[in-house]
DNA sequence: GTCCAGGGCCGTT
DNA sequence: AACGGCCATGGA
């Protein structure tokens, strides 16, 4: 139990360090959308999470471009051309790979929510584990990208586990067991339970594994987020 | 040409 | 529970 204690504040100083030499990544990022003028919204960051699995997010950028360029980057947009020409989604899709999958992956998503909710925003009325658990029985939403949609684009107080979350646990060496929810629940426990500190937190392991600095540009600099 | 990049599913041990 | 094969693209 000491033990866990230990490790608990270690995490946690982690974070505070991590703060002092990032700032907020969170505030970083919305300055930086706005000068950008690029509208940063659920819905892009939903699907977003969902056309990133196992890929570079140059490539899932391509992808947003095609659908922008289709006229269809939206929920309600990707579920209407799902049902009219599955063809084609999976072609604009092409560009973040796995492309057959991905493209049958967001259609149920968008599907599942259109037709229950009618919008993400109603969705996300919902309390966090009813939201979770119904994520992860879409085919195709698994753990992190139930858990990237319900932190960054539902603002749902959730510790997302990823690869470069696992690589900084091995290098730091704070545990053995690398499951999801064993890791999950030792950031949770570690931390206050606050969205911000969450995402912030999130975004600057990857930041630190890029190796990069705030007040940067890169296309992705924000966790798994947005546009460029 | 080779290697890699923010998963998840579905088999087999 | 843990592990391996599979899905596929674009850029370095």
């Amino acid at each position: 139990m000491a033990k866990k204690l230990g490790l608990m504040k270690k995490i946690y100083q982690l974070y505070l360090s991590l703060s002092k030499k990032y700032g907020s990544p969170k505030e970083f990022w919305m300055k930086w959308c706005k000068k950008q003028k690029t509208k940063q919204n659920r819905e892009d960051i939903a699907l977003g999470a969902i056309l990133t699995q196992r890929t570079n997010w140059r490539n899932v950028e391509l992808a947003f471009k095609n659908l922008k360029s289709a006229k269809v980057l939206s929920i309600r947009g990707i579920y209407r051309l799902s049902k009219q020409n599955k063809n084609l989604l999976e072609n604009l899709v092409r560009p973040s790979g796995f492309y057959k999958q991905k493209a049958q992956r967001i259609s149920q998503f968008c599907e599942f929510i259109i037709k229950n909710y009618g919008s993400l925003e109603k969705f996300f009325e919902q309390d966090l584990e009813t939201c979770r658990e119904q994520l992860l029985e879409i085919n195709g939403i698994g753990p992190e990208t139930a858990d990237s949609i319900l932190l960054y684009a539902g603002n749902k107080p959730i510790f997302v586990i990823d690869e470069y979350t696992r690589r900084l646990v091995k290098k730091q060496k704070i545990a053995k067991r690398l499951s999801y929810s064993h890791l999950q629940r030792l950031f949770e426990q570690s931390l206050p339970k606050d969205v911000r500190v969450y995402q912030d937190f999130h975004a600057m392991i990857v930041l630190e594994s890029k190796g990069l600095k705030a007040g940067k540009q890169t296309s992705s600099i924000y966790a798994r987020k947005l546009l460029s």
